[in-house]
DNA sequence: GTCGTGACGGTTGAC
DNA sequence: TTGTCAACCGTCACG
C-alpha cells in the first residue's frame, strides 16, 4: 500500500510507524476490562498480542490509552538562565569544578534531577560560552538590550508532559463532581513532547471553540493524532463504569475527505470499528468515530500513577 | 496457548 | 529548505 497501510499477520492493517486509532485502543482497554483475555482481544481487533499487551500494560501504568508523543527532540537544558548562573558561579569561584556547577544547580533550584545539565556539557559551557571571561562585559552590555531573561523556572516547569489532559486539566472546566486534573499529574513524563505545542494549541483552540471544532480540531485531524482524546476526566472514584463517555464532538478524528489521514483506511481493519458510519460498540451503543467518544475512565484512568516523570518511564511508555 | 519483551523498520517533529 | 537525531509507533519472533 503506498499510504504506508500494512496488512499483519492476523489480517489486521496497521500503518508502520503510526500509532493505532484511538478508538481501537479504546476498543481494547474496553474489552480488557469486559474481562476478555489479550489473546482474544488481539484476534478479535485483529491486532498484534504484542501492541495490545503494550498498551494495556501502558493503559494501567499510566491510566492513558493515548500513544506517547512521537518525534521531536529533548529540550535544551542549557538554557539560557542555567548559563547565567554557570556564569554567576564561575566568577564567584573561577576554581569551581563542573560538578560542583552541577551540584549547585540543583541546590539552588535552577535545574532539577531531570534537566540538569551534564558535567560535560557544563564543561562544554565554560569552555565556549564562559570561557573568556573579558567578554563579560560585552555580554552584560548585550543582555541589556535584550528582552529580560525567563524567570529561573525548574525545567520541568515548561516541560512538564504536554499531554493533552495537562493542557486541558488547567483550561477545560471541570464537569461537576469531576475532581480537576493536576496538569503535574497528567503524565508520567517530564519530557517534551513533539506534541507540546500543538498538544497544547490543538487542545486549547478545542476547548476554546466549544463544540464547534475549529483550527485545532482540524489540526489535530489532520494529524491524525490523538490530541483530540484530550477531553477527559477522572471520575472520582477510579474507573467508573465503561460505557460512561465524554463525548468530543468537535473532532473529526478521521474526517473530511480532504484531511484524509492513512488512517481511514483502517475502515477496512476486519474490526470494521471505523466503518463509515460509525463504530458499534460491543453493547450495542454507536461510537462514531466523527464524534471522538471516549470513556472518561479509558481515555485517562488514573491520575494516582502521577510519578517523577523519569526517563525510564518514557523509555518504557510502550 | 498465553504473555512479556527486544529487535526491527518505519514515522514524526524539534533543532 | 534540508538533514540529522532521537523520540515514538506496531509487528514479529522468541522464550
Amino acid at each position: 500500500m503506498s499510504d504506508g497501510c500494512v496488512l499483519n499477520q492476523l489480517g489486521g492493517v496497521f500503518v508502520n510507524g503510526r500509532p493505532l486509532p484511538n478508538a481501537i485502543r479504546l476498543r481494547i482497554v474496553e474489552l480488557a476490562q469486559l474481562g476478555i483475555r489479550p489473546c482474544d482481544i488481539s484476534r478479535q481487533l485483529r491486532v498484534s498480542h504484542g501492541c495490545v499487551s503494550k498498551i494495556l500494560a501502558r493503559y494501567n501504568e499510566t491510566g492513558s490509552i493515548l500513544p506517547g508523543a512521537i518525534g521531536g527532540s529533548k529540550p535544551r537544558v542549557t538554557t539560557p538562565t542555567v548559563v547565567k548562573h554557570i556564569r554567576t558561579y564561575k566568577q564567584r569561584d573561577p576554581g569551581i569544578f563542573a560538578w560542583e556547577i552541577r551540584d549547585r544547580l540543583l541546590a539552588d533550584g535552577v535545574c532539577d534531577k531531570y534537566n540538569v545539565p551534564s558535567v560535560s556539557s557544563i564543561s562544554r559551557i565554560l569552555r565556549n560560552k564562559i570561557g573568556n571571561l573579558s567578554q563579560q562585559s560585552h555580554y552584560e552590555s548585550y543582555k541589556q538590550h535584550q528582552p529580560p531573561p525567563q524567570p529561573a523556572l525548574p525545567y520541568n516547569h515548561i516541560y512538564s508532559y504536554p499531554s493533552p489532559i495537562a493542557a486541558a486539566g488547567a483550561k477545560v472546566p471541570t464537569p461537576p463532581g469531576v475532581p480537576a486534573i493536576p496538569s503535574t499529574m497528567a503524565m508520567p513524563r517530564t519530557w517534551p513532547s513533539s506534541h507540546s505545542v500543538t498538544d497544547i494549541l490543538g487542545i486549547r483552540s478545542i476547548t476554546d471553540q466549544g463544540e464547534e471544532g475549529g483550527p485545532g480540531a482540524a489540526a489535530a485531524a489532520r494529524q491524525g493524532r490523538s490530541k483530540c482524546f484530550s477531553l477527559s476526566f477522572q471520575a472520582p472514584n477510579g474507573l467508573p463504569a465503561v460505557s460512561s463517555f465524554v463525548s468530543a464532538p468537535a473532532m473529526p478524528p478521521y474526517a473530511t475527505p480532504a484531511q484524509v489521514s492513512p488512517y481511514m483506511t483502517y475502515s477496512a481493519a476486519p474490526s470494521s470499528y471505523m466503518a463509515s458510519h460509525g463504530w458499534q460498540h460491543a453493547g450495542g451503543t454507536p461510537l462514531s468515530p466523527h464524534s471522538c467518544d471516549i470513556p472518561a475512565s479509558l481515555a485517562f484512568k488514573g491520575m494516582q500513577t502521577a510519578r517523577e516523570g523519569s526517563h525510564s518511564v518514557t523509555a518504557s511508555a510502550l
